[in-house]
DNA sequence: TCTGATGCGTC
DNA sequence: GTCGGAC
DNA sequence: GTCCGACGACGCATCAGA
């Protein structure tokens, strides 16, 4: 297969939207199948991005690659036409690169990508750059890729038996490969948590104790469970491992349809410090489907909860340019805290999502005219945190975050800490500006310290109670208290304010999708006890003891908040850096060949 | 050989 | 991990 | 409801440079 063929789908597909995507891809895939299947393999890799499935060896290209690639470009004479590019020598030349390892690979490494643009041509060079900067941004991902191959395995299929259908009949033949492609996909045992990963010191001195809480079971000699329901999954998991005390457990779990038993649970996990709960059918639509959300595997945290959770109003200190769907605005801001004993701001994390294209676009209006030359000295940060620009202190934004933690890169409150450490946010987001707070009301160093104090206290305070008991058992009991909790999570919002312009705060559901199975049933769960309507499905829910471990995850969709945004400039930056000279100071580009999940 | 920076994976 | 946008 | 791609903090392993 002609590497050109490869991106000049790339290039249809970029343009296309929606099913057309899919279709496009599909036609390939139905072409290489055709005409030299055994390239199919390499087809599907390069597609996602990879270099193979993921539990093999790293094949990642390291290294500032990317930008270099696109120098390189530059230097590009072409003078002769060297012979055209194929899928198969592309993909082992990626490989091969991939495996360079030692003294001086970062330099063949880069003389080997050289190698390589230099044989491609017009569109080609292109995708091969994105290749290497681990970004395709053709729209298109795992799920889209596995349809398209549902889709061929079809085509390819009706062409060799010749057959003819037509529309509808079509699309359900699709839709039955599609499901068994991703069937498939599903009972390969190649998920990550197989390939060892190597820790080189897995014997932790620091004083924390590590154990594996097992949750379910997809695989076990040599059957794939992953169509069987969790109940027996389950079932098997227990009856077929034993927990070893200090290192294996099964993961907490209540079976329960009621509702006020999951807030009980719901409270404790929190007490110990777990993030939240899983909560889970057992019989309805309980298979279990990888890489998805939905709503058989829900989960609840505290931070989903309007008006619950910690908030803080902090600093814009400065902003660092956007990439793809947001060149030509902010992709992302510092933000700091006000320490008015030093009269200084500090840094206390980035924010980079919960804005609407429309903030985005406001906000670099508005910062425009309070951008400075150069940091000042009363603006505390990491060198490594630097933005792009900076702006004289002015625009406060409020934040929403899961949790407050000791940061080793972020300097709010590290004044006021024993070992001068500073804190940082976990999970944040932009919730809104806050037109009504000058720069010097912001949350300050002593109330973020305040915050994160009242947190580990919280944490602690149950632990302590009931230190020497329980712990270990795997169906854990109810609780009883819980409104004092409640409070005591009020306590820590920063954001008196807040309560001005949002006299009514509307509470929503401490609930998110998770992946694993499709459509269940309707079910809304408020963390307040009004019982939620709920058919037959049961609910179980996970949860890990102390320390806890956890998983999976997802989000439910919001309320809209603006309907309307103003139109996303997506640019293609990198074939404007061809276009122009060598980009600057292009920081940070991405350099794996990759995707996360195989 | 050591160290600081950073790639890349986890959440 | 979170989130918003397009379909 | 799905899928995608913007972006977060942080820790370990690795690599360039001393």
């Amino acid at each position: 297969v002609p590497f050109k063929e490869f991106a000049q789908t790339l290039e249809k597909i970029e343009d296309l939207s929606g099913k057309k995507k899919i279709d496009e891809l599909g036609q390939f895939f139905t072409k290489v199948l055709d005409f030299s299947p055994e390239d199919l393999t390499a087809c599907v890799y390069m597609s996602v991005n990879q270099l193979g499935p993921s539990y093999e060896e790293d094949l990642r290209i390291k290294g500032d690659l990317g930008t270099v690639a696109q120098q390189s470009r530059q230097n590009q004479k072409t003078l002769i036409q060297p012979k055209p590019l194929t899928i198969p020598i592309v993909f082992n030349k990626l490989v091969k690169i991939a495996k360079i390892n030692g003294k001086e690979a970062t330099t063949t490494k880069i003389s080997e990508i050289k190698g390589l643009l230099s044989s491609c041509q017009g569109i080609e060079a292109r995708f091969l750059v994105r290749m290497l900067a681990g970004k395709m941004r053709i729209g298109l991902g795992e799920q889209s890729v596995l349809s398209a191959l549902g889709h061929a395995l079809t085509l390819a299929k009706l062409a060799e038996t010749n057959k003819k259908v037509s529309g509808d009949k079509l699309d359900a033949m699709k839709d039955t490969n599609v499901k068994r492609v991703k069937t498939a996909y599903c009972e390969c045992p190649n998920y990550d948590l197989l390939s060892t990963r190597k820790r080189k010191n897995a014997t932790d001195d620091n004083g924390v104790k590590v154990g594996v809480f097992l949750f379910d079971l997809l695989y076990f000699n040599g059957k794939p469970l992953v169509r069987e329901p969790l109940r027996k999954r389950r079932e098997l998991l227990r009856s077929n491992f034993k927990k070893i005390d200090g290192s294996f457990y099964f993961a907490t779990s209540v079976d329960t349809m009621d509702t006020d038993e999951i807030n009980s649970f719901f409270d404790e996990a929190i007490q110990n410090k777990c993030e939240g709960l899983m909560i889970k059918t057992l019989d309805t639509e309980a298979t279990y489907e990888i890489s998805r959300r939905s709503k058989s595997w829900l989960k609840m945290k505290k931070d989903y909860v309007d008006g619950i959770g910690d908030t803080l109003d902090l600093v814009v200190m400065g902003a660092y340019v956007g990439n793809g769907k947001r060149t030509g605005v902010y992709g992302g801001y510092l933000l700091g805290c006000y320490n008015p004993s030093t009269e200084e701001y500090e840094s206390v994390c980035k924010i980079g999502t919960g804005f609407s294209d429309e903030d985005l676009a406001e906000q670099f209006k508005i910062l425009q005219e309070k951008k400075i030359e150069k940091a000042p000295m009363y603006y505390q940060f990491d060198p490594t945190l630097k933005p792009d620009d900076i702006f004289a202190p002015h625009l406060v934004f409020e934040i929403k975050c899961a949790d407050i933690t000791i940061s080793p890169r972020h300097k709010a409150a590290s004044g006021l800490t024993e070992d001068g450490k500073g804190i940082s946010l976990r999970f944040p987001r932009f919730l809104r500006i806050r037109d009504d707070k000058n720069a010097d009301d912001a949350t300050s160093s002593e109330q973020v310290l305040e915050m994160y104090r009242s947190q580990e206290i919280f944490a602690n305070q149950k632990i302590e109670a009931d230190d020497g008991e329980e712990d270990d058992d795997d169906v854990v009991g109810e609780d009883e208290e819980k409104d004092e909790e409640e409070e005591d999570l009020n306590k820590t919002n920063a954001s008196e304010g807040s309560s001005k312009e949002n006299p009514v705060e509307k509470k929503k559901s401490p609930v998110k999708q998770s992946p694993a199975k499709k459509d269940a049933e309707k079910s809304k769960s408020p963390l307040k006890s009004t019982p939620v309507e709920k058919k037959k499905t049961v609910a179980s829910i996970f949860s890990s003891t102390k320390k806890s471990v956890k998983k999976e995850e997802s989000p439910i969709k919001k309320k809209k908040k603006n309907e309307f945004s103003s139109d996303s400039d997506s640019e293609d930056s990198e074939d404007d850096a061809f276009a122009k000279k060598a980009q600057p100071k292009k920081k940070r580009s991405r350099v794996a060949i990759d995707s996360d999940s195989e």
